[in-house]
DNA sequence: CACAATTTTCAGTAATTACTGAAATTACAT
DNA sequence: ATGTAATTTCAGTAATTACTGAAAATTGTG
């Protein structure tokens, strides 16, 4: 890890330890990390060499990097070696990351919970279990099924969205208002 | 666990594969998971039996709970053992999980980032890395500060936005409208 | 098709993380 | 204060997860 500027390493280090804690290998996390600081796709020596890592555990690092589709892999003319190298779009990055996690962890969570809430059940204390399971099972569906409409918009409304912040507030009301006066004067449209 | 329904022993044994994908450990997750469906505060000896952990065990685990901010301590009359409940309200559970992570995870590769950033470097690939590091740190952040702005709406409006799902592009389209035509008819007002 | 280059797999081992029981500490009642 | 109940700490151990090197499989080339 020598070969790399301190301030790629740093980051790199960063990196692996953030992905220790969301359950990410620290390895993969490194391989992850200077994948997308390098400034040209990578093939696997390379990583093993830059990272002091052995080959299999690249190889390995790379699959699962793969299975949250969050690398990219290409040949160079003339070179049987493969490349790889990370995305450039961070927000396409991010939405990656965000369907793979809800499509491993909250879809999996739903369906347990749809399954539990749905059975029939007579004591006192799997009654109450079951309403918590409802509640949760309302605000994950709430908060997925919005991250789904969020994740259709174009990049530049959610921008715009976000910069908008808490002013999202004003809007809502100057909404409710509008469709006030319209029903008022006009009777009932779609909304 | 035998002393549990079935019911309520997969939606913690779901809890608790789940919290270790989330760099949580398993019984962490369990003992929050018994706390969510239980009808009433649990003390830390009933917590082990019904789980079957070590006294121990459940003790490091509360703690763990208790500095994520999930559970609520309480005493009983004429009892003095400590017993504990998970907060009802899922909205605020949501909250809180949302903050301590960002405190925990997001804040520091900020501060990380924000310092890379500023580092004056002279390298092609440097300043390579550096670009990379920016576009991320300029995602997070809006992404972070967006969080920030909507934790603070309150809950009817957060959900009727999240209800309102992609239409909010439409919302903003009228706004975007409702400003050209003020600046148009009466010439620019405060937004 | 044979061979060389490259990648993957996997059994063994190393490192890390989780868990326990015993001892120490703390909190509370008399 | 003293004793007892409750909780926490922590060193040792168990379990899990990560990593390696060697062997197998795959891929591409003449």
């Amino acid at each position: 890890m020598q070969n790399l500027s301190p301030l790629i390493q740093n980051f790199i280090l960063h990196f692996g330890e953030m992905g220790s804690r969301w359950g990410i290998n620290r390895t993969v996390g490194q391989i992850y990390a200077l994948l997308y600081v390098s400034d040209r796709p990578l093939n696997a020596d390379e990583i093993a060499e830059m990272l002091d890592f052995s080959r299999s555990n690249v190889s390995m690092g790379l699959k699962e990097l793969e299975s949250w589709r969050l690398t990219r892999l290409q040949h160079l003319p003339g070179d049987r070696r493969e490349y790889f190298s990370a995305p450039e779009d961070v927000w396409a990055i991010f939405k990656t990351l965000a369907e793979e996690r809800k499509k491993r962890e909250v879809d999996p969570t739903l369906t347990m919970l749809r399954g539990a809430v749905i059975e029939n059940v007579t004591t006192q204390s799997d009654q109450f279990a079951q309403q918590r399971m409802k509640a949760m099972h309302d605000l994950i569906e709430l908060v997925s099924g919005w991250f789904g409409d969020v994740h259709r918009l174009d990049q530049d409304t959610l921008v715009q969205l976000m910069k908008l912040g808490s002013k999202v507030q004003k809007l809502l009301e100057l909404k409710g208002k509008l469709k006030v006066v319209a029903v008022g004067k006009l009777g009932s449209k779609k909304s």
